[in-house]
DNA sequence: ACCAATAAGTTGTGCTTCACAACATACTAC
DNA sequence: GTAGTATGTTGTGAAGCACAACTTATTGGT
């Protein structure tokens, strides 16, 4: 920890508080910091002269004494942030303040090879650069994943719906893009969304789970932190054997909980041959035939030991259920937290919450884009462009 | 971070690397801080004028240069590390160097209550500080509970095994023995202790099982800092719910972890009464009856998908198991681990180590006074002593 | 309309702590 | 014995923050 350094940690500070908590006086970021108000005055003036941060008028304060001026983070830094899927590519340019400059969705017919990916992010981020972020700056480019990804270098190890094994995803972008690349697992990338600016906002250990589709993935949040592990896989929920206590509600022997907690077998039992989450919620509130009933109690059953035996181990403040699982909490959301209570240990599930997630469509871009924004975070005045 | 504290952060910083890593040259300390030479000579000449520190004659270096002494830090400083199990207390007071300096066991026949914890501690200490410890400091006090403790403000939730519900023990301790007092969970301070000083030294991603007379316990270490959850009480992998995949495996309906992997059963199948831990290995090793062969096989499936069920979701870079599931999997490591890889995503088990414990006896008590040594470690040069 | 109270911004000084450079020291190897 | 090397030691300088004194802007009471 050397003299420089204070510095950058203290002006992380204040970055980091105004990316999570959004624009506030300057006088609660000296409250926040413990630093002093000439120190953070000076802090928050070298963040506006580089253009990350400006001062407005105070907001109308209805107490005694100076007002002080509100500090917000511009759209000034900029993150591209990506996720590809199996039928379509999605882009966005996120600005530091969260807000969302612009965005595209480009569909491919053709099966989505890496190569293609990074051209058509090449593509986008030069067409993007000349035009709706001029004079923008970005700093780097974040990538969800619906897939297994090695954290410390971006490659994706595995996705089964892509398709794509061992591919050195963040090189690939990082040349057509000539941006720093961060790479992600989607689920993990969604719950650190969930924590920074969705249903957990207030929690800082997490467990959040999402029902796609293909299955189920998850992400942790320890402390604040997205948990890692030792090579970046944690989290893969879905691949976990709860306990099954009648054997009866067993469905695949050997199976795995994706196996079990289905998207697919909700569909068939409600008669549903396509839908998206919103209309299956509609029909698991609606549902009353007793086969379907019967299912969705199994997979709640199931579900509930699942979380039960998270909520042992990691004893979370919050659960977010997302996608499908939102959907078949969403029926009894209470009810499935006592079922949760009632297989955890007492003490690890007193006051747990439920929740659903609230980010929507978002919330993968929105994680994605904190990747690329982690360099700004922990030193705001990096050049992190690398081309 | 004002200018006081980056001098409390370095300090801390290298009594860390000290405690953690032994004795070392100060040339060491240089390259790992990354701080000047003349900062690291001063950090560490105020560490010997505190009596934290000392400097010893250089090593017989065989290279070429001026030799840099070796700083090691001195058992000045000391924690009083407790351990209350149902038969007796024992007590230790262990140095910051990691020295233990005294030891006590103190058998009780009666009921073990909290108070009767307090006041032999109390009396401990006083009569040790007036003479084997005469001269040192005592930093605190650390205590190891088989049961549930809440971590913020040192309270016994529940521990079965003594039959505590609610205890403020950190808070009785204190007051009998005038030092300031941290508890926590027996095997959440045995995972701290294996990743400090034991077999997960080298990881900074450890989950760590063990299995005691009373069920099973666990501690997780995330990134190197142990995981304690929103109320502290992470780690009960005993209360888990595992998948049997084949019902004739399942001994109790309903029932955990602990109910099934369990160290009676064990016994029971060995024909053995009464055994301790290196009396069930052996039996272990030497179990050719086909009923105790069964059961053996039958919990190192139950434990494997359990352990798998960890694995994927805490993506750990190494499994410790201590005490009777050292002796179970003892038997055949490598084969319980290939159980475990077959039944985890690949990925998560790529690189996966399983080992046994390594601390012995000293586990609870040298994990005990790493809670107490936890606010020297953070601030060097601060004063706990309370009374 | 004025004045006290309050809260926060602003400015200048001083202290702490570290980095750096120049020099001194102790050891290896030839 | 001398060259080479790595490290300890000492003194100077700069960065960054705290603190105090002062200034500014608002509320609320008279």
């Amino acid at each position: 920890m050397s003299a420089t350094r204070i510095r950058q940690q203290n002006l992380a500070a204040v970055v980091e508080l105004l990316h999570h908590g959004g624009p506030q006086a300057r006088a609660a970021l000296t409250e926040t910091t413990g630093l002093n108000r000439s120190t953070v005055g000076d802090l928050v003036a070298e963040l506006v002269s580089h253009r990350l941060a400006e001062e407005r008028a105070p907001d109308a304060a209805r107490r005694a004494g100076r007002p002080s001026p509100v500090v917000a983070l511009t759209s000034h830094a900029v993150a591209i942030a990506a996720n590809p899927e199996v039928d379509a590519l999605t882009v966005a340019a996120i600005g530091l303040d969260r807000t969302i400059l612009a965005r595209a969705r480009i569909v491919w017919d053709a099966e989505a090879s890496p190569a293609l990916t990074a051209t058509l992010l090449g593509e986008q981020v030069r067409s993007w650069r000349s035009t709706l972020l001029a004079g923008h700056r970005l700093v780097g480019a974040g990538i969800a994943v619906p897939g297994l990804v090695r954290a410390d270098d971006g490659v994706v190890r595995d996705a089964p719906h892509l398709r794509w094994r061992d591919v050195p995803l963040a090189a690939l972008v990082r040349r057509e893009t000539g941006l720093s690349t961060g790479v992600g697992n989607d689920a993990s990338l969604g719950a650190l969304a969930e924590h920074r600016f969705g249903a957990a906002r207030d929690a800082d250990d997490v467990v959040y789970l999402n029902g796609g589709a293909s299955g189920i993935g998850g992400g942790v949040i320890v402390g604040g932190v997205p948990l890692g592990g030792a090579g970046g896989y944690a989290g893969e929920f879905g691949q976990n054997r709860p306990g099954i206590e009648d054997a009866a509600d067993r469905r695949v022997p050997g199976g795995v909980l994706e196996d079990e907690v289905n998207r697919t077998r909700l569909l068939t039992a409600l008669e549903l041959r396509d839908a998206d989450d919103a209309e299956l919620s509609r029909a698991l509130g609606a549902a009353d035939a007793p086969a379907a009933l019967e299912e969705i109690e199994r997979q709640r059953r199931i579900l509930a030991t699942a979380l039960a035996n998270a909520v042992n181990v990691l004893n979370p403040g919050v659960v977010v259920l997302g996608g499908f699982l939102a959907s078949l909490a969403g029926r009894d959301l209470e009810g499935l937290a006592e079922d949760v209570r009632a297989q955890a240990m007492s003490a690890c599930a007193e006051g747990l919450e439920l929740r659903l997630a609230s980010l929507a469509d978002d919330r993968l871009l929105v994680g994605a884009a904190e990747l690329a924004f982690a360099p700004v975070l922990a030193d705001p005045l990096v050049e992190t462009t690398v081309a």
